[in-house]
DNA sequence: TGATTATATAATTGATTAATTATATATTTA
DNA sequence: TAAATATATAATTAATCAATTATATAATCA
């Protein structure tokens, strides 16, 4: 009961931060590579990659290879505990239709 | 949105700490004295008491005194995104019955 | 009123962590 | 194979934050 809570702390403190959290948001709209969320939110490309790692290592999102790529994608199924969190994130639609795609 | 994902982030920062999400799933089953949450927990009353505050001033919690004593319970209506992780907490009820009430 | 109990606040300390800068690795293409 | 592009890792710095210690406030009771 006490590890339970332990981990869930753990695993809300990944989303309890704005940079994070953003990316989560864009993920569940769909896949992205690492340039398209630097194209989007304007962090840098370090920056994005440490917390895709971070959200990686605890299985919130999954990864996929694609020649130059690395495309990443919301893993839903992880925590029954943040769905709700999930659903009430807003809308990233319009920030993803005015990506130039200028890299991949 | 920008404002909407940091204020999540924000809120979700109290959520993602062993200690107060302790505290929050005790609240759930029942509302408690600080005394009765040091008790329980073997935390520190000032400890208790500043991660109280931090819950009172988000709306989490509410707080009513009666006497000398500061009772606090759980506003579960104050984030919708938070439901689910109310709802996930583990069950506190063997540590609240064996209380010893030996404060209040 | 003075002592006791319950709770809050303030100051300090140590640990954690996000972002930056610099560099390394991996894949593709010329 | 060399150059270019995409991504990852490492080291550093600055900021945030939890817990402790010490003290203050508030309510009750003798």
């Amino acid at each position: 009961m006490d590890d339970h809570i332990y981990d869930m702390a753990e695993s809300l403190k990944l989303l309890a931060d704005k940079t994070r959290l953003t990316i989560i948001a864009l993920l569940k709209e769909q896949e992205l590579c690492v340039c398209d969320i630097t194209e989007i939110t304007g962090m840098s490309q370090p920056n994005a990659s440490q917390h895709l790692r971070k959200l990686k290592a605890a299985g919130v999102v999954n990864e996929s290879r694609r020649g130059q790529w690395v495309y990443y994608s919301l893993n839903t199924t992880n925590k029954p505990y943040m769905e709700c969190i999930y659903e009430h994130l807003p809308s990233m639609k319009e920030k993803i239709s005015a990506l130039k795609g200028s890299c991949c």
